[in-house]
RNA sequence: GGUCCCAUCGUCUAAUGGUUAGGACAGCAGGUUUUCAUCCUGCAAAUCGGGGUUCGAUUCCCCGUGGGAUCACCA
């Protein structure tokens, strides 16, 4: 036996990869890589009805979007075979095989419409429902046609350990003569991943606390078979953001993938999604994955469940918008850019480039980015302005009267001023605007350029238009007021 | 209904018997070159309730309360 830690990642394909599946893939993940163990993804596809074509390409392509590697999975098989349930039905059959033999397996010889009477029957009882109440005295031969169950090897009630909650237990009640291999020929969950992870040597199983109340019946599997049990590590759930429930599919949770679409950047993801239900007990809160790894431990794996915090997740982003080179920053706005002021009549490359600071220094996310083009935020920079000399007032000023012997000067300062940085700018402009008053100069010649009773200051729209067009904006306003 | 799990600012969380209960997001108030945004500074904000144990409980135990999970030929 070697002591090598191994931990998997087995979701279903269904075509859908919510945070919390990704979030129980990155604990497992970091898990693994801090204790330079094996990682393994695995595809439990034991239910066709529910598979959906396209989906383990899906699966990968989110993890590998977030850069969690697998040493083992779809495309890579390992010493124990495929990595994908539906390759392994002969696993499952030579141990469901062990238990017929040893007596704790058996047909199930009830039809569908026989076990909801007993399920009703229970319910109407209020009590919980338990197929071995029910359980024939004697058995057929298994012919692999009828659903095999497991015979419960000792009704008992169950404590055991788990690493980040403890002692639990639960009674009785909870152990049943659960189906292991179904009529359809695949095995159940309970059955399969129990199998699997064996013949893995998966060492800890990280997943939600949902399945708490299901680990007696787990138990009672690994007990027939007599082999031993693995670490359980329970995970938090994340919750909605009413705290309501557990975030699910229904309740909007999106795909991780939707998030890049959106433009979450996979940094943020990953950052993010560490720190519901770990804290590194520090006050540390920016963590690269290769920081993660190594600060990662499961004593600091939290017992509550949290909520998904969508305003602390955008604003994280900004964060890491903030490190991106411009090269990467220009490449990441692009599918933004594209569809909108791309097309505007006035677009150019240099101007765009000059407006790139301003856009990024209001950035959270290239959804949001978009939107604004959309709306036109920006089309001031890339389209002739209608102005509307009204707004050009500052204030209780009297009147437009006031406005043009301002722009006049500030026409003539600008004329002599080199345009090369928006501080240039400030700093030819700054001496006449402390002089007759901030506002009643600069909200002027920022709305003459602009068009717009909010927009960017007035240094940096004059920089983002360029000296000529700054210049014709400000005489068109002149001209307007005359 | 049975069984099980959980409980610190609105939210994510720190403090594993001794702290003015700390940080972050959001909120509010100021400020940075007029507006919006950004940024900076500051403020406000929590140990679910009741019993124990202890010199001392956020921390340990019990009982409530609240929330969640589960009781499939789904995972």
């Amino acid at each position: 036996m070697n002591d090598k830690i191994i931990t998997r990642f087995a979701p279903s394909p269904t075509g859908f990869m919510h945070i919390g599946s990704i979030r129980t893939a990155l604990f497992a993940y970091l898990y693994a890589r801090k204790n330079h163990g094996d990682f393994i993804l695995r595809i439990e596809d034991t239910d066709k009805s529910r598979e959906v074509t396209g989906a383990i390409e899906h699966i990968q392509e989110s993890l590998e979007w977030l850069g969690i590697s697998w040493d083992y999975g779809p495309n890579k098989p390992g010493p124990f075979g495929s990595c994908i349930q539906s390759d392994r039905l002969d696993s499952y059959r030579k141990y469901a095989r062990v238990l017929i033999d040893k007596g704790l397996a058996y047909p199930d010889p009830y039809t569908a419409e026989e076990l909801d009477v007993f399920r009703q029957q229970a319910k109407d009882a209020k009590k919980p429902f338990l197929y071995r109440l029910h359980r024939p005295e004697s058995f057929a031969e298994w012919d692999g046609t009828k659903a095999l169950r497991l015979k419960v090897p000792e009704i008992k009630r169950y404590t055991w350990h788990d690493e980040v909650r403890g002692e639990l237990s639960a009674g009785e009640e909870m152990l049943d003569d659960i189906i292991l291999i179904k009529a359809d020929g695949y095995p159940t969950y309970n059955f399969a991943h129990i199998i699997d992870d064996l013949e893995m040597g998966v060492t800890h199983i990280m997943r939600g606390d949902e399945f708490i109340s299901s680990t007696p019946k787990f138990l009672s599997i690994y007990d027939a078979l007599g082999i031993p049990y693995p670490k359980f590590v329970t995970l938090p759930p994340i919750l909605k953001d009413d705290k309501s429930k557990k975030l699910g599919k229904r309740d909007g949770a999106k795909d991780i993938l939707d998030y890049r679409e959106d433009g979450y950047l996979p940094e943020t993801m990953l950052n993010f999604l560490a720190l519901i239900g770990w804290n590194p007990a520090t006050e540390q809160e920016f963590f690269s994955l290769t920081e993660l790894t190594e600060a990662f431990s499961i004593d600091h794996i939290q017992k509550s469940g949290g909520v998904f915090n969508s305003e602390k997740l955008l604003w994280m982003n900004k964060r890491y918008l903030d490190k991106l080179s411009i090269e990467d920053f220009i490449e990441y706005l692009k599918p933004a850019v594209a569809e909108t002021i791309s097309k505007l009549p006035l677009f150019d490359e240099e101007t765009y480039h000059r407006l790139l600071p301003t856009i990024r220094e209001r950035t959270h996310l290239r959804q949001a980015v978009k939107n604004e083009f959309e709306a036109g935020e920006y089309d001031w920079v890339f389209k002739d302005i209608d102005l509307d000399t009204k707004i050009l007032a500052w204030k209780n000023d009297s009147g437009l009267s006031d406005v043009l012997p301002r722009l006049e000067k500030l026409i003539n300062i600008l004329e002599t001023t080199d345009f090369s940085s928006p501080e240039a700018i400030k700093e030819a402009v700054w001496p006449y605007a402390e002089e007759i008053g901030r506002g009643e100069v600069l909200w002027p010649m920022r709305v003459a350029i602009t068009g717009r009773e909010k927009s960017p200051d007035p240094f940096n729209s004059a920089y983002i238009m360029g000296k000529p067009q700054t210049l014709e904006r400000l005489k068109k306003a002149c001209a307007k007021i005359v």
